[in-house]
DNA sequence: GTCTATACGGGGATAGAC
DNA sequence: GTCTATCCCCGTATAGAC
């Protein structure tokens, strides 16, 4: 039998997480208020203060989580290969984390304004630490002679941009698989950066 | 002297309107009040609801006033040349027309959840129709032998959201030029769909 | 066409009982 | 740790005077 009152510390406050990641994704963060998401909990706005000091706050903390995790589960792939190889596998790690995460990654680029300057500083430091690496890859393999990569900054943008834009139109009941998708998406990219053959 | 209180139908109207564009891309349309906006315009509250229905109405209004606009000066400028000029005028014109209008498409990418479904239905379709201008371009290159696109739809979707992210990065004081930006592109958009020459 | 005033609901956040 | 109750502010939208 549920409880309908006590101590529920370890599992309230994942679940306010949770809840307010799927709300803030579908509704945006302002639309979204703090009796809706302790509704979804089954909790009363009153008890969301005990895990969270504020609402931003609540935005700011998954955001940090999201991009503590994206940086931990890429560095966990980007050990070892060569160039090419290290490039193939960020197409793929990218596209491949993003439909699995919507919610994150759709928060991640809508509701960067309503953050704190303190805390919109954090959370930019690390996504530029991530797509660093991208443009890092970038500059080895034009180094290298492998890649043609005139503008490494601005091929870095575009293809972030291209790849994270996946998350827009891609259902998995369509037509490609997501295995595809990622065919497809590292052939253009290997082309972009005129890699040289298309094997 | 300005008068404090009677008549501006013919300014007011205009003014409410960009003053709600800004305002809705810069802090989003859910946590703009009337009561900014008016305020923006110099007029009370209650005096914009003699221009328009409700808030909601105001945003549609908003959004499609941009895809007329955009898919006007579209039609003006896609008349004449081969497929491959035309895609290079596609590129080069939405970079340029998006950097631009920064505002209304920074609303038009984040805002649609916010609109009624009718609404929804009707900006989409206008979205739709300015892609399918690119998709088209595509598949005419691909038949004529002129590129290589495997799948145009996937393309259309991977170059539209490349050209459109530049509005995330570009400043007009970096080091760049629009036009060094659009060669840029257009350069990774011609290896992209593997066009015949680089000149 | 704009004003003032206001209706009415809902927002974030806190206090104190249990 | 959660509840109920509440504070205080602000939201959209309307009514009626000028």
């Amino acid at each position: 039998m549920a409880r309908t009152q006590g101590s529920h510390s370890d599992i309230t406050g994942p679940r306010i997480r949770e809840a307010a990641l799927r709300l803030f994704a579908r509704h945006g963060f302002a639309a979204v208020s703090m009796r809706q998401i302790a509704s979804e909990v089954g909790v009363q706005a009153g008890a969301l203060y005990n895990y969270i000091p504020d609402k931003q706050a609540l935005l700011a903390s998954l955001l940090r989580g999201h991009m503590d995790d994206l940086l931990a589960a890429w560095q966990a792939e980007a050990t070892t290969g060569d160039t090419t190889e290290k490039l193939e596998r960020f197409v793929r790690f990218h596209i491949r984390y993003n439909l699995e995460r919507p919610d994150a990654i759709f928060i991640s680029y809508m509701e960067l304004r309503n953050l704190t300057p303190e805390n919109f500083a954090q959370i930019e430091a690390l996504r530029k630490t991530y797509e660093s690496t991208l443009e890092g890859i970038l500059r080895d393999g034009h180094e290298a002679g492998r890649f043609d990569v005139p503008d490494p900054a601005v091929t870095t943008y575009a293809l972030i941009a291209m790849l994270t834009g996946v998350n827009t139109w891609y259902r998995s009941a369509g037509r490609l698989t997501v295995d595809e998708v990622c065919d497809i998406y590292w052939t253009m990219t290997r082309r972009m950066i005129a890699a040289s053959s298309e094997a």
